[in-house]
DNA sequence: TTTAGTGCAAAGGCTTTGCAGATGT
DNA sequence: ACATCTGCAAAGCCTTTGCACTAAA
């Protein structure tokens, strides 16, 4: 039996417009097309010079604008590493997920493990701490790199 | 019996300050004070402000680079937090932490877990992928926010 | 038509750096 | 003496905002 309704990520964010009445535009439909089919963890610098070549006249402004409204209806995680810049991650119907970060090529590798997410919330209420979210970050040397 | 040699912190400072051929200053002695007898987790601000209590003429980058130079020789790690500043931790004689921060009052406080530790060096090595350091942020509402 | 969105440029906010004078060694 | 350190101010760097114009609804 299939009663599910699929929602994909732009039906999401469609809805999430509409409630607010906000309104759709070009720039937002492009965006949406480009982060969602480029690399995760991108930079808004990055995904803003992937924008141009589709959107040439596209601003900075409204880029970092529209990653801020996914972030917001739940579509995309911001990712903060030491002083880099921001990353952008998209966020869709998937698991959440840790990174192991390479310190010598930078890339990230999505990782889970259910054992340590139930540890985690041990820990939370071991110390009478409602967990909300969490991230766990491990840094070192990738298999490339060694 | 007792064949170990006790290093403090300042210890540590001064080797390594020699070692570079550094030179100890006013300054640095007092910053090294100042920090490790003040709140974890304390931003360049705030300890830039306690400073000029006993050090009025000290001028911020002097604290700024002091911390940067504690973080070289492991006597502090910085840790950000999204767009907060950086804060600054002391880090002396004591085993890896991981945070609970409340996303109320910002409190933050520092638990372990070696069953978790162990299970984020498995996690690594499952890919493959030789961890250096980690860290392990759980956000939520502490007991005085509920 | 009305109100939100865009693009530009400027402003913010924190971190970092250049430099002349002060200061350890 | 000589190289490092300090304090100040300025520069950097990324993020955010103000504003006049454009464009959804």
């Amino acid at each position: 039996m299939e009663h599910m309704i699929k929602h994909t990520a732009k039906d999401i964010f469609r809805n999430y417009i509409q409630e607010k009445g906000l309104r759709n535009t070009r720039q937002r439909e492009a965006i949406l097309d480009v982060f969602f089919s480029a690399d995760k963890h991108i930079t808004v610098e990055e995904l803003f010079n992937k924008m141009k070549i589709t959107v040439p006249e596209i601003g900075y402004a409204t880029v970092h604008r529209n990653l801020s409204l996914l972030c917001e209806c739940g579509l995309a995680d911001e990712i903060k590493i030491g002083k880099q810049k921001a990353r952008y991650e998209p966020k869709f119907g998937q698991e959440h997920h840790d990174h192991l970060i390479c310190i010598k090529c930078g890339k990230f590798i999505e990782v889970s493990d259910s054992k340590i997410e139930k540890l985690q919330n041990k820990l939370a209420e071991a110390n009478d701490f409602i967990p909300v979210k969490h991230t766990l970050e491990i840094f070192g040397i990738c298999r490339e790199c060694k």
